[in-house]
DNA sequence: TAGTGGTCTAGACCACTGC
DNA sequence: CAGTGGTCTAGACCACTAA
């Protein structure tokens, strides 16, 4: 049944480096052999190891510093859902800080989020769905999540001017029951949310921060909150190494 | 403030060519250059100009066919969404099919989509889910979903056989209202759906029936039906090509 | 049979790391 | 300075398509 489809030789040689990682031959954070005794040892060229190489460091598995070597990553897949319990403790941009790291502790990992609050031109895709003019301000809550002091998550809240201007909105903490609260206390409290997910390569910028590969994938998540009236007061892009995380939705039938 | 990262040679290729088919120079569906004239014209080798293509094909915008040469993708994104509305219509496995056709129709495509169903061994992850012993038999019902005659979509659902064996969730029609309604015509009416989403390389099996490059990526979108007792009854497992959808959920606040 | 893309080789040069 | 991975070249062989 199963239909033999003959695989060129790098990808063969990328299963078997897979194989010995996956059996623990070469563990979380080891290195691993260089590109020219892989070489050697597979009887091939070195060409092939590094396009076997390519392979794996798409998928996550491993990366590679020039100079130093190649290396076998150590995080583990994260999950992130929206459940209606874990809905209850929204609080700021992106995850709820509290369900961000209650997951991460389960994987006995620690966390960590840094936020820088600004005002900037709003770009394309969030001026459309704000509903204001391309480049003109809005506030912007820029957070970046970390598992283990490696950045996991880009997380940009932006939110009206007319709205969150001058509010404790434009601070860096956003009080007790945090943003959505805020929001609230305003008379702006969010009725709907909406998640937009895609999948997308890194531009060169995430690649850098997230310290991503250009040839691994991140999943883009763009979540808008709507009052009651149809006023959007909430658009977060959130970005994510596709390879690293595990995302979920649950909700009640009818 | 933008920092310069030059890129190399073969990056900058791909991003000349892609620049030519977002210009509407190699337009949807038409043949782009050979390699041979490619390399030519940006003064480099063939296997420069082989991994620029490469690098376009991994991102959906080409597809390459030995013999006949590379051409550009026609289809648009595809938009899937779970909203209050659609779930209403929720009729067959994978998505409603009625919203799937509609948002097909939207965009000006066909539609199109075949059932086969079957007895197999449990999957795995699918078993573990459903709270029976790998490899026991469920019943699969296993959908392709094309648009314009392309597959865009599987979607294989299953179902415990002590619930769904010898009932019409065993034909591959499921009359009107569909597999839910059947489910809940015999009292296993669904509660409360997860889906769980994970971006991975796509098998041998899924790159050739989805025509997809092994260096693209998949959407993996596994679906539980659960019913107020906290019984399973259904597993969705939906498999598309993660650079050709954009995939949304939307829920009321609180 | 001519032309396409897929792969592999052998060798080279480079940027970078760590000693 | 030796060793690493990143890239590029020139050439070759192959599987496949279309005329």
């Amino acid at each position: 049944m199963a239909l033999e489809t003959p695989q060129p030789e790098f990808r063969q040689v990328a299963g078997l480096i897979r194989a010995s990682i996956q059996s623990g031959e070469y563990p979380p954070g080891s290195v691993v052999p260089g590109e020219h005794e892989l070489a050697t040892r597979y009887k091939t060229t070195r060409a092939t190891v590094n396009r076997a190489f390519a392979v794996l460091r798409a998928e996550g598995l491993i990366r590679s510093e020039r100079g130093r070597g190649t290396t076998v990553n150590e995080l583990p897949i994260i999950p992130s859902s929206r459940t209606k319990r874990q809905r209850r403790d929204f609080r700021e941009s992106g995850e709820s800080r509290g369900s961000f790291e209650a997951e991460l502790n389960l994987l006995g990992l620690s966390s960590r989020s840094e936020v820088v609050v600004n005002e900037v031109p709003a770009p394309d895709d969030v001026a459309q769905i704000l509903g204001v003019a391309d480049g003109s301000p809005v506030l912007a809550r820029a957070r970046e999540m970390f598992a283990n002091d490696i950045l996991v998550m880009l997380a940009t809240s932006y939110l009206p001017l007319e709205i969150a201007g001058g509010t404790e909105l434009a601070q860096t903490q956003t009080g007790p029951g945090g943003l959505y609260s805020r929001l609230a206390d305003m008379g702006y409290a969010p009725a709907e949310f909406t998640e937009e997910i895609s999948v997308r390569p890194p531009t060169d910028e995430e690649a850098r921060a997230l310290r991503m590969d250009p040839d691994q994938r991140v999943l883009q998540i763009v979540r808008t909150a709507t009052t009651g009236h149809g006023l959007v007061v909430e658009v977060n892009k959130m970005v994510k190494p596709a390879h690293q995380w595990k995302i979920s939705y649950t909700w009640a039938a009818e």
